[in-house]
DNA sequence: CCACCTTTGTGAAAGTATTCACAAACCAAC
DNA sequence: GTTGGTTTGTGAATACTTTCACAAAGGTGG
């Protein structure tokens, strides 16, 4: 059944199941793959498939069961217990993060933050007290920390990534403009706000010159 | 030459970017396709096809010169010119954006924010005053925004993406954990931080899951 | 029970992206 | 100039993803 699952697949399931939720609420029974295509930008066959991947789980003439899916779901993605978040820079983004209250709903719990900066260290954060970098080690293990969101400047992420792999820290969020290099049993993803502002640069572009190129004609 | 250039291309060339202006920073001359693949996370044949996408811009036996193919870079990339970027949702995610001075740098400038909570309109948030979000069409057509982010609560985001679309913003980075149906002219990027960390939730489940059976055996 | 409509699950086909592998080009040194 | 060591640019081969298309299955109503 699971063999290696792509990445894209992930992802599409984790907006399933978002949309599988807002259809919880509105007291729906049953949805079709097509319906759940439409509204995660993918088509009724990718649907199929992604969840082919791991089973099956519709009935036909019928669809999804709305809620026994998103069980489904939760139960592949790991979303039936709750994460034990590390937070490692509280500057704009990391205060940003604390805040986020949609990360606790969601099942992930920050349960430490770290800087280097003394003026923030002591302070409380959203209700969290701000730890010293050097403590680290000893907190992670402490609270039994699983995920790590390394929200620090460039110049130290890749450090401090090293650090939280070192510890045992199984997976990473990177919000530092910055490619980490970290063994390979720890997993990273990363969140690159000036390189998706890139990405649309480029589109915008390439529209311009495509205009331009053709008033010339 | 330039057909349909895959979207995971455009990511990598702001890698190889990012990298050249490091690179050129400490002075080097020339770097080897080999080189910039180690640290953009991908390889050197990847690194030439990616260039030879958009035509032929090293020197056999010698690789790459730094300062031209940084320029070539921004300018397939768009970045040889500053964007005026308009905001919408002033709340912390928002706010952080604001003070994030890296946007300015890179070439993003944020002209104008735009809230509907009365008690933020008018105040100023790291130098710029945020306006009512019933100004959105004047503002936008009279500053010239041509990149909207949306930062607001997922229940409006659609909305809003809808009416900045309609005002000829052509291009939005979307930080609203909801898929936004924009007409196709319109291009998006999604920043998803609860899909990201579903995405290392499922790696780790996943993890767990093959320790598990393999300790059963 | 049968005819008809709907929708799944899935091999096979088509389409994309990545990797391989090597000729062509460049440089340096002698 | 010729030899030898590098490194690009690129067709061909491989690997991966998505789309197609249809048999099998379930429901409904007579």
């Amino acid at each position: 059944m699971s063999g290696r699952i792509p990445d894209s697949t992930v992802r599409r399931l984790s907006l399933y199941l978002r949309m599988l939720r807002e259809l919880g609420r509105t007291n729906r029974e049953f949805v079709s793959s097509h319906e759940l295509a439409g509204r995660a930008g993918a088509t009724s066959a990718q649907v199929r498939k992604d969840l082919s991947l791991f089973g099956s789980f519709g009935k036909r003439g019928r669809g999804y069961s709305v809620g026994s899916l998103s069980n489904t779901l939760e139960e592949i993605l790991g979303l039936v217990r709750t994460w034990k978040v590390g937070l490692v820079g509280v500057g704009k983004i990391g205060t940003a993060l604390l805040g986020y209250r949609d990360l606790d709903a969601r099942g992930f719990d920050i349960v430490a933050a770290f800087d280097v900066d003394a003026a923030k260290i002591g302070k409380q954060v959203f209700g969290l007290t701000v730890s010293p970098l050097s403590d680290l080690e000893r907190i992670v293990k402490e609270c039994g920390v699983e995920i790590g969101i390394v929200a620090t400047p460039p110049e130290v992420a890749a450090e401090v990534a090293k650090s939280l792999g070192d510890v045992g820290v199984g997976a990473i969020l990177n919000f530092a403009p910055t490619e980490l290099q970290v063994s390979d049993c720890v997993a990273v993803r990363a969140v690159d706000i000036v390189l998706e502002l890139e990405g649309l640069s480029y589109l915008l572009a390439t529209a311009r010159r495509l205009d331009a190129s053709k008033t010339d004609e």
